[in-house]
DNA sequence: GGTCAGGTTCCGA
DNA sequence: TCGGAACCTGAC
């Protein structure tokens, strides 16, 4: 146990100066199911193959394990412009105004995109307690394993090793139907017929429309991995929250009636801009943790 | 023990 | 094109 008996300590972190964020909210926020606490006011994780363990002891400090500090600003979005991307928000806009004031400290992750795009297949129709359950079992049992500060941590395996395991040992970790949809992906993925690293050269509409070719991803699925994987800000995924969210305080009962769920897509992305997908996840934490009450 | 969940696919109009 | 049903599993 690192730090024992002592408040978020680690033997070799370093500090890193933070404004407007919180890294508990942020871990927290629906993007990323696998963040561990140490028990000592620590996080640990791996960045992709990286064990890392992360603390927020005050609000502008950051302490993260010593080697790691670039990969960790990256991941948790610590080098995106906020008061830019704020501008961009609509004016006099109070929904989103009382959702940003709910949780100021909210960034988008940048999570390895296979990573992600795997997680939020095995997300579908499921609650964040049952998601962050199948997602570390997968870990455990195909993942790469590191032992980490006395604290056994498993990265995610690659398509790769998931392709290999086949979908009834991927049944086995209690995906239900979603293993067919996580094995047929993960072989289109490890053979090279989709490529991954390719949608960075397409633009959002193109990069979409490759996510979604795969099994098992929808609208839905392809824009949380285009937000919270590929820095693709302008994504702005509506699940049952954001729909009940939007409709409830943005549209009248007979606005909400005509619009579709393609319609919706369409009137926010129009609505919220550049960042939408930003907006959205303030939206969406707020809705899920302040208007669920 | 019943209900329902952070969605996608498939099928029939 | 569009709406509705089916789908595994586990948390509440």
């Amino acid at each position: 146990m690192p730090g024992a008996g002592s408040k978020a300590l680690f033997p070799k972190s370093s500090t890193i100066q933070v404004e407007s964020f919180d890294l508990r909210e942020t871990l927290h926020s629906g993007q990323v199911f696998h963040w561990q606490e140490d028990g000592n006011g620590g996080w640990i994780g791996c960045l992709g193959e990286q064990p890392v363990w992360l603390a927020q002891p005050d609000a502008g400090t950051l302490l993260v394990s010593a080697g790691s500090e670039d990969a960790a600003v990256c991941y948790l979005g610590l080098d995106q412009p906020l008061s830019a991307i704020h501008e961009t928000f609509p004016e006099g806009d109070a929904v989103l105004a009382e959702a940003m004031a709910y949780s100021p400290g909210l960034r988008i992750l940048r999570q390895p995109v296979w990573e992600c795009l795997a997680t939020f297949i095995t997300s579908s129709l499921k609650q964040v307690a049952h998601i962050r359950r199948i997602s570390l079992l997968i870990r455990s049992r195909f993942g790469v394993e590191h032992t980490f500060q006395g604290n056994r941590l498993f990265a995610y395996p690659g398509p790769e090793a998931l392709a290999d395991a086949g979908e009834a040992a991927l049944r086995q970790c209690g995906l239900g139907y979603r293993a067919k949809s996580l094995a047929l992906t993960a072989g289109a993925v490890a053979s090279g017929r989709v490529d991954l690293n390719g949608l960075e050269n397409l633009d959002d509409a193109l990069a979409r429309e490759a996510l979604m070719e795969l099994h098992g991803v929808g609208e839905k699925i392809a824009n949380c991995v285009l937000l919270f994987g590929c820095g693709r800000y302008g994504a702005f995924p509506i699940d049952v929250w954001m729909d009940r969210i939007l409709r409830s305080k943005y549209l009248s009962p007979a606005q909400s009636r005509k619009m579709n769920a393609r319609a919706l897509q369409a009137w926010a992305e129009a609505r919220f801009g550049p960042y939408a997908g930003y907006a959205q996840q303030y939206l969406f934490h707020y809705a899920r943790n302040a208007l669920n009450k």
